[in-house]
DNA sequence: ATTATATATATGTATATACATCTAATGTTT
DNA sequence: AAACATTAGATGTATATACATATATATAAT
């Protein structure tokens, strides 16, 4: 739907404007339409996010520190996120040995179970593959990445 | 800068998901930014937005929920939102004649001081204007505007 | 070794947000 | 007109987040 009847609005500055909006927005709704989805899972999309990233590390488990360099936001309270996640036992906390600070953490079996049924659902909702083709997913990112540049 | 990068991720499942996931750091990113060039004039990206759409309106006050309607994310408390811009004296609330449920809404002299300071700002930084050309912008909306068709 | 500095994570606190509920005014039905 | 339904906006409450600060451990400097 176009940006325009979206906002509401006739007309904007400059195409470079809409493009930011546009960018803004449809972070919202796609964030949106996540929070519907795992939302019966009794999962944030940072907590989704965070899951994924270990599911990504296997059996290792990383920092929190790690974690968060990883994460789509970077954002301070990574400690209290891992500590739900461990209250809902969806990960596990070790401590590292070689460095005290440091708390390594690893997703568990329910983890990855809780994981793979929010996929599935992931999977047929925001599901932009039927939107654009390979190649216009391609040139999108090289467009934003060239903003972020 | 390459998602592949800012994620620490050396690949992604697919050209689809590393979309996707462009869009909502980029949308953090720019958010960020924003947020950090507002911070000096004490207002938010949120409240700096409800003002450009106020100033938008010139002289008309326009109602909460079309405020709401217009705004980049449509949550639910827009009426916290007018109430402290309000505070701040940056607009000024006018009771509807025809419908006295609704609360009309206009920016004020103030109001239309600190944007313009604050545009100067937002001008310079998050320009994305310099990173990519006015067609590279238009084929950014257009592919937006795809995804959430 | 002692002191200073840096790092990893945790926590206190203020503010923001989501979601449900509430109130007042308007519109609709009978 | 009375009863019901809908709409505009406000508010209570629980949770989330940002930002600053605290704590413990590690590293570097003297």
């Amino acid at each position: 739907m176009k940006l325009e009847e979206e906002l509401k609005q006739e007309k904007f500055q400059s195409e470079h404007q809409k493009a930011m909006l546009n960018i803004l927005f449809t972070s919202n709704w796609l964030e949106a339409d996540s929070a519907r989805i795992l939302k019966p899972f009794d999962i944030s999309s940072q907590q989704y996010n965070l899951l994924r990233i270990l599911k990504g590390q296997g059996d290792q488990a990383i920092s929190v520190n790690n974690i968060m360099s990883r994460m789509i936001d970077k954002m301070s309270n990574a400690s209290r996120l891992v500590e739900k996640l461990r209250k809902k036992e969806l990960i596990e906390r070790v401590i590292c040995e070689h460095d005290r600070r440091q708390v390594d953490v690893r997703i568990t079996k329910k983890g990855l179970n809780v994981l793979q049924e929010a996929d599935k659902d992931m999977g047929k909702f925001s599901n932009i593959t039927s939107k654009i083709t390979q190649l216009e997913a391609t040139q999108l990112s090289g467009l934003l990445e060239k903003i972020r540049a």
